[in-house]
RNA sequence: GCAGCAGUAGCUCAGUUGGUUAGAGCACUAGUUUGUGGAACUAGGGGUCGGUGGUUCGAAUCCACCCUGCUGUACCA
């Protein structure tokens, strides 16, 4: 080892990225083995795209600027720009593109991937993470829209979430575009502005909503928002409509669009059966690509950070109707809608419920007395191992005592002792870790003595 | 990006109005027990006090800038 400091690499991660342990992982494995067998029985293919794409292939063209707009991570080879996926909807509308005709329509994909977003990491989220999304692509059919919402829910309650734990809520985004027609809001900046405000109903409530609406709002921090500068008749419409929730006034705008959106999703609801969702004018999802209806999925329990802290933590995962996007890159109409849930997300949250718990495997542990005894050692092993048990000899070099703190430590159920005392009696010594009770077992014996203890 | 708070041992933190060799608990190592973990006791290792520059006889402590983290907020195709 060099002393000199300065040339030691950094043990430190790259801010956003994170270190996942084993507890983590299998709660993922679990919830990932779940949406599998959901998507099989809801028929949905597999499909998987590389992480990289060309940047201007998922909607980030970069005419003259040094770097593709920030966001997402970008590098340059001899000839294109090339960007990490920010969600796995932008690649799919790709793919969809690239193999239209070969597609069945409806073309029903699920796909399960990391994606990479550059941008400030906050509580629970990171610059990088693992993403489920399913889609109907090439359907103007609200009942994928209404199937999509049963699908998630159930795919939640396998993973032993109930029904209060998690809500959707869902709307249409042709609700907003009638309110804007009715209050003859036509400047796009203006309705984006108003769209962002309204999406932070949940979070922060009416009163800061209308400020944000208005001239603009402080946060606790002290930090200034901008604001849609909206008068006061506006706000008060606008305040009807999603609050109060009395619907829209008669427009043709309202009659043709929204009003048709929710009277089908709610009928798809009902033949569903399906009642764990509610009608909220409030939800809008900010991204700009939605045509018709939007869908949220948000966690009901308290979340903590690794403070203990209780945190805001918003929801897991939504989705909704973009007719538009896979139509961008050809001449062809393509409605869509889809789903994405941020699973790391989900794990984070499925931890911290206090009536989830995972099984975790941890091996029987051979100790080690005598170097020259390994053909023992490993008879014993083998025949562990191929009655389906985990186990190990202990693979360190050191002495007995280290050998029980180590299995200790990784959380085995039991250690196996044979040295000289147990070849001399032809019995093995089994100790159970949990209550420290010691036996003497005939080697045939092990296995069914370990499975009383496992 | 903006704002608030924070950065001292692997982890959690203490460190008085600036004053010698910078502390505690947990963890680690060794031993009490050379064939026995989770308890106890004894001893020990481990820190350029986030970085750089400045003020000072003297800085973990004061000042400036930077970096990193947390929280909120904005943006998020």
């Amino acid at each position: 080892m060099t002393k000199d400091k300065k040339i030691k690499p950094s043990k430190e991660l790259p801010l956003g990225f994170v270190d996942r342990q084993e507890k983590e992982l299998l709660i993922r494995d679990f919830v990932i083995s779940n949406i599998k067998e959901v998507m099989i029985k809801y028929g949905f293919q597999y499909l998987e795209t590389p992480s990289f794409e060309y940047s201007d292939s998922i909607g980030k063209f970069l005419p003259d600027k040094d770097r593709p707009d920030q966001g997402v991570f970008s590098f340059k080879d001899e000839k294109s720009w090339l960007s990490l996926r920010y969600d796995l909807t932008a690649p799919l509308a790709r793919y969809v593109a690239k193999n239209y005709l070969e597609l069945p329509k409806p073309f029903k994909r699920y796909q399960l991937g990391k994606v990479w977003r550059n941008e400030k990491p906050g509580p629970g989220r990171f610059r990088e993470f693992l993403q489920f999304d399913a889609d109907f692509v090439g359907t103007k059919n609200l009942m994928a829209d209404a199937e999509l919402c049963v699908m998630i829910s159930e795919i939640l309650e396998k993973c032993g979430l109930n029904e209060k734990d998690y809500t959707i809520k869902w709307s249409t985004r042709k609700l907003t575009d009638a309110l804007f027609a009715e209050l003859k809001i036509n400047s796009s900046n203006k309705r984006l502005k108003i769209l962002r405000s309204l999406d932070k109903l949940d979070r922060l409530g009416w009163d800061e909503v209308k400020k944000l609406l208005g001239k603009g709002r402080k946060d606790k921090s002290g930090d200034f928002t901008e604001g849609a500068e909206l008068p006061s008749n506006q706000i008060q419409k606008i305040y009807e409509v999603f609050v109060q929730k009395k619907l829209m006034p008669k427009n043709e705008n309202y009659e043709e669009g929204a009003s048709k959106d929710i009277t089908n999703m709610k009928n798809f609801f009902e033949i569903f059966d399906f009642k764990n969702c509610n009608f909220d004018p409030s939800i809008i999802r900010g991204l700009e690509y939605y045509t018709g209806p939007v869908f949220e999925v948000n966690l009901n329990f308290e979340v903590k950070n690794s403070k203990g802290q209780p945190i805001q933590f918003g929801s897991i995962g939504g989705g909704g109707r973009y007719d538009n996007l896979v139509s961008n890159f050809g001449n062809f109409e393509c409605p869509a809608t889809g789903i994405s849930i941020g699973l790391d997300r989900l794990v984070f949250a499925l931890m911290q419920k206090k009536d989830f718990k995972i099984k975790v495997t941890r091996p029987v542990v051979i100790c080690v007395f005598d170097k020259n005894n390994f053909k023992d050692y490993i008879n014993i092993l083998n025949k562990i191992r191929s009655s389906g048990i985990s186990a190990e000899i202990y693979s360190g070099e050191n002495k007995l005592k280290k050998q029980m703190e180590y299995a200790n430590k990784i959380g085995s159920p039991a250690v196996i002792l044979y040295g000289e005392d147990e070849i001399k009696s032809g019995k093995a010594t089994l100790r159970n870790l949990e209550t420290g009770k010691e036996i003497s077992v005939k080697t045939e014996e092990i296995i069914s003595e370990i499975k009383k203890i496992i």
